[in-house]
DNA sequence: CCTACCGATCGGTAGG
DNA sequence: CCTACCGATCGGTAGG
């Protein structure tokens, strides 16, 4: 498990240098001095330092494109699972932070490049959960009014940009912040059956 | 309302190209020649490239001091007036969503120091929020459950998140992903009276 | 507000 | 994987 070759070393480093420091903001000696080479022979591995910044996106989607498919198997039903779904997403990014701030700066940095990317690798997912919303408003489970699309993507850039950024706001505790956001991603989709059924037994 | 001393007009562009390409990748010669300067003249009105991004935040922040007082004066009661007084934020960043980006990179790039500034400018507004929301849990209009603290900050961290990077999602529509984010806020922080009534006039 | 200039560092190449 | 080196650009200063 410690054992990687340098190519991957380079790229943990990478990352991690990108997220916290910026791709601007990192230089290729940093990296390669923090991995124990020389900067050419960084060059070696990664040909340029747009290759490297490509080489590190890759990685963080790839990742995430492992994985969804499992956490999405979570979530085929109703409110239950719900819960268990956006607890993925969130352990997913809160387990390195890198990622998050990794996405996020790519959309400040180079939005279009970025869409695209979202598009390959999330789109499928996005329209996935999107028809689940659907199906729920059918069903009465989900608010009607609830805009599919534009709320799984305000959801997930709750998430992502609550960890990205957990250090500037008063991030006291990580894991409260983290169940308010589930809250408010729930409360704001489902309608209240508790209440409706409290009241229906009176 | 075009004419404007040089000191400014560095600050708008400052303001501008830290937004859209950060910090780290602006130079104060590209900042310069777009005012029609060349650098040594910039560094004449500000001493530094730091002390040019501590302007041009306080700029920032400044601004929103004096709106958020007149603001927050729309939200002396409940629900009626929560929509208003989110949509004045929103209407806020959307009017130039590069305050959003600035805000949004300054917590990637110095978290630390951001934290201090968001506290000075932002702390005893958010309190006064939180109050509200205590409030308005004590009478029965708002979810018990409801964190106000981590509220307040979600809903502002969605709204300037949504903003700064409406380029990289497919925000088609602006209007309709700042009407979602809205919808969002309110349906997870409210007690939904009109499903109560209905209920309870059966 | 300018020209002229500084040392430092950048991404990248040559060549072994 | 290295040393040696490249032109370009960086933030900043001198001096007027």
């Amino acid at each position: 498990m410690k054992e990687q070759n340098i190519s991957e070393r380079l790229l943990d480093v990478a990352t991690k240098r990108f997220a916290t420091t910026g791709y601007n903001g990192t230089s290729l000696s940093a990296i390669a001095t923090e991995v124990g080479i020389k900067k050419p022979s960084l060059l070696y591995h990664y040909r340029s330092k747009e290759k490297l910044r490509s080489a590190v996106l890759n990685r963080v989607f790839e990742h995430w494109n492992d994985e969804l498919p499992r956490i999405l198997k979570l979530a085929t039903s109703g409110e239950d699972r719900f819960d268990g779904l956006v607890g993925e997403v969130v352990r997913f990014f809160v387990r390195d932070p890198n990622r998050a701030r990794l996405i996020l700066r790519e959309m400040l940095d180079r939005p279009a490049h970025l869409r695209k990317r979202m598009d390959d690798y999330l789109g499928p997912y996005i329209s996935i959960l999107s028809d689940y919303i659907q199906k729920g408003v059918e069903r009465g489970e989900v608010r009607a009014d609830v805009q599919p699309r534009a709320y799984v993507l305000h959801v997930i850039q709750m998430v992502v940009g609550g960890i990205a950024t957990a250090d500037s706001l008063g991030a006291s505790s990580i894991d409260l912040h983290m169940n308010e956001i589930v809250r408010i991603a729930r409360s704001s989709l489902f309608i209240d059956q508790h209440r409706t059924q409290e009241l229906q037994t009176k």
